[in-house]
DNA sequence: AAAACTTAAAGTAAAAAATACTATAAGTAA
DNA sequence: TTACTTATAGTATTTTTTACTTTAAGTTTT
């Protein structure tokens, strides 16, 4: 940091080191699937402000630290996991969302494969649980808005881009990956139609594997091929699944 | 600003106070449309970092301002208009993007229509220029990247949801909302089937009005029924005008 | 072992949309 | 009047989407 901050003024000739007291977050809306249903991972405060609060996991960015670093390192506290899908969709700033300060955070979305590690909670996590988006609890700060806006990224991303697959296991039936957009989405496909769509594109692999344990007529597994589809996008293809409600 | 902050922790036990030393910006790319080129806004900046450089106008947010209310102050500073299409786009936060400082700077598009008012100079600008966007000069910090990203996310957006019309003048012809198409996506559509597509939306009105001072029989002009759309998107309609390149 | 049941998977006809054109109209310029 | 340019309408073909029907492959029940 340098000391000559004086030196540079901004539009209101305000010196530059009068300015350099924001706080800045990161928050983070993790989406998991299981059971039919799109969950998001949530904390319980274990500090103030909103002590007790279910709220995003999220902390302070470090001023040596980048947002993407700070984004994976909360997400990694969290889950144990590492190179988990993420994006950045929004920044919210208002003057008062914080009441300790001026914060503004910096969203991101994550989606994790199946449920199937220990959340761990931390420092500021009294407790970790994960939600039905359809009943969420009351939340934190402004977090109710920023989830929802996340609802409504990945809702209109899993349609133009191939990350609903980063919801499944590595093998997954087209009928489970039928049930994920529809649970997202909130409205129902015809089955036949969705089929040919998806395999349309040519971005699943066939495996020589079938479903175990089930009491009906078991269903081919398929895998997604990542390489296929950069190797396509890069010739111009996008993906695309909209289709009309059934 | 509380004085409690130090009864805050973040996860790794710095007191928040600490951590509350970061600059906050804003950056807008402004868009224009004028003669078959799309155009940015670009300052030459009057103030150090980057003194004499071309930069993105943008200006560091006040603590107690809104980030919506920074981002729309810079664009009338800019321009003197107010009302301008704007919308955040990515939020851009290296450790090392600014030389004064750790400061993170949330990103705006704007669109405005045609060309015809003054750009002021300002306290930071000593001159102010449109650019094609493809022939950009370089630029100061990351602005270059933001400015990508910026064109990325116009060219998107364009296709799936009627902001182009925010560049053009109320009354347009057909001709000239395919030619600002095809100058920003940089390939060409099929007239015919490209005022099909259009005018099979329902979105324009047509006017009882021609083009006037052109050399050849001329078009009928049309304007956006911005009302028409929001009842359609109510009701599940979405603009989509991709086409196949011809 | 046969029948009933459930879901997977393939197929198909009709409708709609996108594409690639052609033809005509309406103006200006020579 | 003719040549020229762009606007606009129209149309036939192809492709995609939609709405179904049929068949296949397993499990459970009788």
């Amino acid at each position: 940091m340098s000391e000559s901050n004086k030196y540079f003024i901004s539009e209101n000739n305000v010196p530059f080191k009068q300015e350099f007291q924001f706080g800045l977050s990161v928050d983070c809306v993790v989406f998991g699937y299981q059971e039919g249903q799109v969950r998001v991972l949530l904390i319980e405060r274990n500090a103030d402000p909103y002590k007790g609060s279910w709220a995003l996991p999220g902390d302070l960015v470090s001023l040596n630290e980048d947002l993407e670093h700070a984004a994976n390192s909360v997400l990694n506290k969290l889950t144990g996991l590492k190179d988990i899908f993420m994006e950045q969709f929004h920044t919210f700033g208002s003057v008062n969302r914080h009441p300790a300060g001026r914060v503004a955070t910096v969203a991101y979305y994550s989606l994790v494969k199946s449920s199937n590690y220990h959340p761990v909670a931390s420092a500021w996590a009294s407790s970790i649980q994960w939600f039905d988006i359809r009943e969420l609890p009351d939340l934190a700060f402004d977090h109710k808005v920023i989830l929802e806006k996340g609802i409504r990224t990945l809702q209109r991303s899993i349609q133009y881009r191939p990350v609903g697959f980063e919801l499944l296991p590595l093998k997954f039936t087209l009928s489970e990956l039928q049930a994920l957009y529809e649970a997202l989405l909130g409205f129902k496909f015809d089955k036949p139609n969705f089929r040919k769509k998806i395999l349309g594109m040519n971005l699943l692999t066939p495996l020589d594997e079938v479903q175990e344990n089930v009491w009906h007529r078991p269903a081919k597994l398929y895998k997604f091929d990542e390489g296929r589809y950069r190797s396509l996008r890069d010739v111009g293809f996008t993906f695309d699944i909209t289709l009309k409600s059934s």
